[in-house]
DNA sequence: ACTTCAGCAGTTTTT
DNA sequence: CTGCTGAAGT
C-alpha cells in the first residue's frame, strides 16, 4: 500500500497530524483516537514523501513494549532499506545511546554498569548506613527524594542549597555521596539515562551540534508522561528546527506521582508559540454509551485543551454497576459472570479484561477464577529480572563488563559458596577505600597479603583469575560462548540445585539463566549491522528490559486479563470489568488525602475506555482491611456518570417506579443529545 | 549460613 | 489479617 493509500484510510484531523511537518506539532489524541496509526504513518511520511532519511528520526516511547509495537508497525510501512537506521526506542535507550555515544566527554569509561533501583537502593544502605540507625521507609524516602531531584534536573548543589528541612538537608548529602559513588563504580542509574544526557547537551555545545546533526525529527509518544528532564532533552535537541510532532492525552495522565509532568502539554504551547494543536477526537474503540460515560466523568477535572470524544460505533449496552455485600461476593460475581457470558456472547477469555486500583485486589478473583476453572493471567507479580538466579547471572555480567562495579562484585563474589567471608571483604572493603580503588581491582593487588591471611588470599585469588580468564575468552572470540561456559565451569546448578526446594525448581532457575543468555546472543545478532554493537551494550540494554518480555508477550494464550488500572492503559478489551469502585480505594484514600482526586478520576477515566462493547463496575458494601470489616461508600465517580446510561444492580436504596420511568426519560433524551 | 520469629506496614511502578 | 523484612538464634 502506497502512503498515499494509508493517508486516505486517516481522517482528515489524523491527515493533518501527519502532513504538518513544518513546525513543531502536538497532537492531542483521546483514548482510542488511532494515535499509533498517525505516529507511524507520519515516520512513513517523512520518509517516503518528504525524503527524509529515517536514520535522522527518533521516535521515542515509554515502554520497551509500545517501542517495539511501533518498530513492528513501521517496519511493515517501510520497506527494506528505507526504514535503515530509524530510531525507535524507549526515552531510557535514547539517552543510553547518548551516554555511549559521548562517553569520553561525560567522564566515564566503556563498559559502564546500570543500576536498576534495587542496586541503588544497596548503595543508599550503605551510604546511610554509616550515618544513623537505618529504617527502611527512610531509605525509601531518600531514594525517592533523590529519584525526584533527577527528574527534575536538581544536582546536588541546588538540592543542598534549598533544602528546606533537615530532612531535605540530609536527602541531599546522601545524593551527593550517592552520585559520587556512582561515578567511582563506572555506573548509573536509571535516572541518570536522562539527566546525564541532559546536563550534557546543555553544556556543551559541540556535544549537542553532534546530536542535533544526527536527530532531525523527533516523534513523542505518550507526552503527557514526560518529566522535566524527558521534556528538556527532547528541547535540547528540537529547540532550533523545532520539528517535532508529541503525542498525547492530559486525560490519561495517571503517573504524576512518578515525575510526570503532564502541564509540559502547556508547556509546549508557552516556549513554541509556533505550535500547531491537532485533536484527535474520533474514537475507534468503544460504545456511544462507554464513551459519553467516559466524557462525562472527566468533564469534572479542569482541562486547558477540551476535548470530547465520540464514535459511530453504535449506542451499545448501558453500563452496569453491580453492588455486592462485600468483596467475596463481588469477586464471586465477577469470576462466575465471565465464565457463563464467554458462552453467550460466544467470546473468547481474552475478550474480559478485569481492572483494579491495587494488586491485592487480585488475590481473591484469582481464587474464584481458579475455582471455575476459568484461565486468567495476571498482569504484575515478580518479574523475570528480580529473580535471584537472574540478578546473580547479571551481577556476572556486570563485573565482566565493568570491573569497578562493586555491589555486582559483593552480590556474586560468593556465590556459588567460594568461603569468602563477610570478615574477608570487609578487609578487602578497607584496603580498596584506602587505595581509592574497586573490591575486585584491589583483589589483583599484591599488598593483600598485608592485611589478609594467606588462605583468604588465595580464595580471591582464585575468584579473580576465574573471572579475569572468562573476560579474556570474551575479548578473543565468542563472547556468549565464554559466558555459557563460565556458568558450567563454575557448576552454577550445582549451587542452585543445593539451594532450592525441589530439583525441578532448579532445574527451571538454571533454565532462566540461559534464556537470558540466549537472549542477549539474540540481541546482538539482530544489532548486526547496524550501529556497533558489542556485549557491554547488549547488556546495558539488558538491564533495560529492552531484551526481556519478548518471551512473555509472546505468550498470546487465551487468559483472561488481570491488570491494575495503571497496567490497563494503552490496552483495550471487549468485555471490561472494573473492581471496587468505592470511595477510599477509586479514589484512594491516600488520594483522598493527599487532594490529587483528580489524577483518580484519570484513573477511572482509562478504566472506563479500556472497554469496547460492554462495561461493568462493581463494588463491595463491605471490605475486609486490617483485619476489620469496614463499611463502604459508593464512588464518588459513580455519581458523576450519566445516571441515564446506568444499569444499577443490588443498591441498597430501593429503586422507586417514578424513578425508573426518569430515567427512561433520561435516557430518551440522552440518545437525542448524542443523535443530534 | 540457614532457619525462625517478631514486628510492622498495607497504591499505583513504563525504565 | 496477611506477607514481608530485619534481626536473633542454632
Amino acid at each position: 500500500m502506497s502512503i498515499q493509500q494509508r493517508l486516505a484510510k486517516l481522517n482528515p484531523r489524523q491527515q493533518e497530524a501527519v502532513r504538518y511537518i513544518d513546525g513543531p506539532c502536538l497532537v492531542l489524541a483521546g483514548a482510542g483516537s488511532g494515535k499509533t496509526s498517525v505516529i507511524t504513518t507520519k515516520i512513513a511520511y517523512l520518509v517516503q514523501e518528504c525524503g527524509m532519511s529515517a536514520r535522522k528520526i527518533a521516535a521515542v516511547t515509554f515502554t520497551n513494549k509500545a517501542a517495539r509495537e511501533m518498530k513492528e508497525r513501521v517496519g511493515q510501512l517501510l520497506k527494506g532499506r528505507e526504514g535503515h537506521g530509524l530510531t525507535v526506542s524507549t526515552f531510557h535507550t535514547l539517552g543510553l545511546n547518548i551516554i555511549r555515544g559521548e562517553l569520553r566527554t561525560l567522564g566515564y569509561k566503556p563498559g559502564f554498569s546500570l543500576f536498576d533501583p534495587e542496586d541503588a537502593k544497596a548503595l543508599l544502605r550503605d551510604l546511610m548506613q554509616k550515618d544513623a540507625q537505618i529504617d527502611a521507609e527512610q531509605i525509601n524516602r531518600v531514594q525517592h527524594q533523590i529519584s525526584t531531584w533527577k527528574n527534575d534536573l536538581v544536582l546536588p548543589g541546588q538540592a543542598m542549597s534549598h533544602a528546606a528541612d533537615d530532612d531535605e538537608q540530609f536527602a541531599a548529602r546522601v545524593y551527593e555521596a550517592y552520585n559520587r559513588h556512582l561515578k567511582a563504580y563506572n555506573a548509573v542509574d536509571f535516572d541518570d539515562l536522562i539527566l546525564l544526557p541532559v546536563v550534557l547537551l546543555s553544556s556543551d555545545a559541540e556535544a549537542l551540534a553532534r546530536w542535533r546533526r544526527k536527530i532531525h525529527y523527533m516523534l513523542v509518544d505518550e507526552y503527557q508522561d514526560t518529566n522535566i528532564s524527558q521534556y528538556q532533552l527532547v528541547q535540547l535537541l528540537m529547540a532550533e528546527r523545532a520539528t517535532f510532532t508529541v503525542v498525547g492525552d492530559d486525560d490519561q495522565s495517571i503517573y504524576a506521582w512518578r515525575g510526570a509532568r503532564p502541564e509540559n502539554l502547556v508547556t509546549l504551547g508557552e516556549d513554541f508559540p509556533r505550535l500547531k494543536v491537532i485533536k484527535l477526537e474520533q474514537n475507534y474503540r468503544s460504545t456511544g454509551i462507554i464513551l459519553r460515560a467516559a466524557n462525562t466523568l472527566i468533564s469534572n477535572n479542569p482541562h486547558v485543551y477540551e476535548k470530547a470524544l465520540w464514535s459511530d460505533k453504535g449506542i451499545g449496552a448501558p453500563i452496569r454497576i453491580v453492588v455486592n455485600r462485600h468483596e467475596e461476593a463481588e469477586a464471586e460475581r465477577v469470576a462466575s459472570e465471565i465464565l457463563t457470558r464467554r458462552i453467550k456472547e460466544s467470546a473468547t477469555w481474552r475478550d474480559f479484561a478485569v481492572l483494579y486500583r491495587g494488586n491485592f485486589q487480585a488475590r481473591l478473583l484469582e481464587l474464584k477464577l481458579q475455582h471455575y476453572q476459568v484461565p486468567y493471567k495476571l498482569s504484575g507479580g515478580t518479574s523475570f529480572f528480580s529473580r535471584n538466579e537472574i540478578k546473580d547471572a547479571m551481577a556476572y555480567l556486570r563485573l565482566l563488563i565493568n570491573p569497578g562495579d562493586d555491589n555486582a562484585f559483593l552480590r556474586i563474589v560468593n556465590v556459588p559458596r567460594r568461603e569468602i567471608g563477610p570478615g574477608t571483604l570487609e578487609k578487602l572493603a578497607n584496603y580498596a577505600t584506602e587505595r581509592g580503588e574497586s573490591l575486585f581491582a584491589a583483589c589483583h593487588e599484591l599488598g593483600l597479603s598485608q592485611v589478609l591471611p594467606e588462605r583468604a588470599v588465595e580464595r580471591l585469588g582464585r575468584f579473580t583469575r576465574f573471572i579475569d580468564g572468562v573476560r579474556r575468552r570474551m575479548d578473543q572470540g565468542h563472547a556468549l560462548g565464554a559466558l555459557r561456559e563460565m556458568f558450567r565451569d563454575m557448576d552454577y546448578e550445582a549451587w542452585l540445585h543445593q539451594n532450592a526446594s525441589a530439583p525441578t525448581v532448579a532445574e527451571r532457575r538454571m533454565a532462566n539463566v540461559w534464556t537470558l543468555l540466549d537472549q542477549l546472543e539474540k540481541s546482538m545478532e539482530r544489532e548486526e549491522g547496524e550501529e556497533t554493537d558489542d556485549v557491554e551494550s547488549a547488556i546495558s540494554r539488558l538491564v533495560l528490559r529492552d531484551i526481556l518480555e519478548q518471551q512473555a508477550e509472546e505468550d498470546d494464550s487465551d487468559r483472561v486479563q488481570l491488570l491494575t488500572l495503571h497496567a490497563a492503559k494503552g490496552l483495550e478489551f471487549p468485555h471490561v470489568y472494573v473492581m471496587g469502585l468505592e470511595e477510599e480505594l477509586l479514589p484512594h484514600r491516600n488520594a483522598i488525602e493527599a487532594g490529587t482526586i483528580e489524577e483518580e478520576r484519570r484513573l477511572a477515566y482509562v478504566g472506563i475506555t479500556r472497554a469496547r462493547q460492554t462495561l461493568t463496575l462493581t463494588l463491595a458494601r463491605q471490605r475486609k482491611a486490617y483485619g476489620e470489616l469496614m463499611d463502604c461508600t459508593p464512588s464518588r465517580f459513580l455519581d458523576e456518570l450519566p445516571e441515564a446510561d446506568l444499569d444499577w444492580e443490588g443498591r441498597a436504596d430501593k429503586e422507586d417506579p417514578e424513578k425508573k420511568q426518569a430515567r427512561g426519560k433520561d435516557a430518551i433524551a440522552g440518545l437525542r443529545s448524542l443523535l443530534g
